[in-house]
DNA sequence: TTCATATTTGTAATCATTTTAATTATGTAA
DNA sequence: TTACATAATTAAAATGATTACAAATATGAA
């Protein structure tokens, strides 16, 4: 999490990104929601505190800026909505068919190492992740069937 | 590639799917067309030729009820349209960003092997992909560097 | 200040997918 | 066969995420 804006206007003007306040603000949003994996909708509903002029397209405008210059990773494995990461270096993930969540997953095997050729194809992009029911609702759904049979 | 009506009936009914004239030509079509990892479209284009009353919801509903008894996977891979796979074995996938092929990947590691536990999250599904240029459009590249210096 | 340019904003358009309701096909009881 | 219930297909409208476009605003140099 990168709290103070000067490091973050840093970073922008490292890729040659102007730093403007609102791209700042999302920027520090990025930094500040790395578990969350968040859309578009949220940055925005969330900056419309802080900013309340603040468009969606700038939103999608500064997120695919940053995409470009590889300052955020994007996930499509909802299929309805793009997502979100500021943690850029090589990890995976688990999307929850209950709760929605996206939960980062360590896995190192030699599918998630290194960008090299496979079967002659230049790899640009290494995307790994599972599916299914994480942890939590897991626990929710036992205490349901104990409530329901006590 | 399934090309006898014969069995292509019996694979839905043994799901509980009545095989219609759709449902088995889209499935006809979804086992002849393995390496194309078909979009809805795609499969709504082709079988107008053979049936010319064909909807798109007829295809939606069709390929949602397929992937609901396992009879084909989802890929969401390219953030714009859902692609579909006759092939429900465990494999991954290389999306080239030039020609925007989807094209078969073996890749035997950890990460591919078994629906297990992850970090206490139920796995149902496992998902792995690469993105970059193919073995063909990096030959193409090769060559019009070629033609412009010769 | 004035002008040129970059950025932001609001609105409209696009595209994939879902929803809804009408139409058609299928099977069965009378 | 006819009549009716049910399932499947179809067409049309609605939705939701994203992009395109044009107007408004900010920035910065001359
Ligand atoms: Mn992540
Ligand atoms: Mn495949
Ligand atoms: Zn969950
Ligand atoms: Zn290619």
């Amino acid at each position: 999490m990168i709290t103070n804006m000067k490091s973050l206007k840093i970073i922008l003007e490292k890729e040659g990104i102007k730093p403007t306040y609102q791209r700042l603000k999302i920027l520090e949003y990025m930094s500040r929601n790395t578990v969350n994996h968040p859309t578009v909708e949220m940055i925005y509903e969330r900056l419309l505190k802080d900013i309340p002029t603040i468009s969606m397209t700038t939103v999608y405008n500064t997120l695919s800026a940053f995409l470009e210059k590889g300052l955020v990773g994007a996930i499509t494995i909802t299929g309805t909505e793009m997502r979100y990461d500021f943690n850029t270096a090589s990890h995976h993930h688990f999307l929850c068919k209950q709760c929605g969540r996206i939960i980062d997953i360590e896995v190192t095997c030699p599918f998630s190492e290194g960008k090299k050729l496979q079967h002659g194809h230049r790899v640009e992009e290494i995307h790994g992740y599972f599916k299914g029911i994480c942890k939590d609702c897991l626990k929710d759904m036992k205490n349901s069937v104990k409530e329901s049979n006590p």
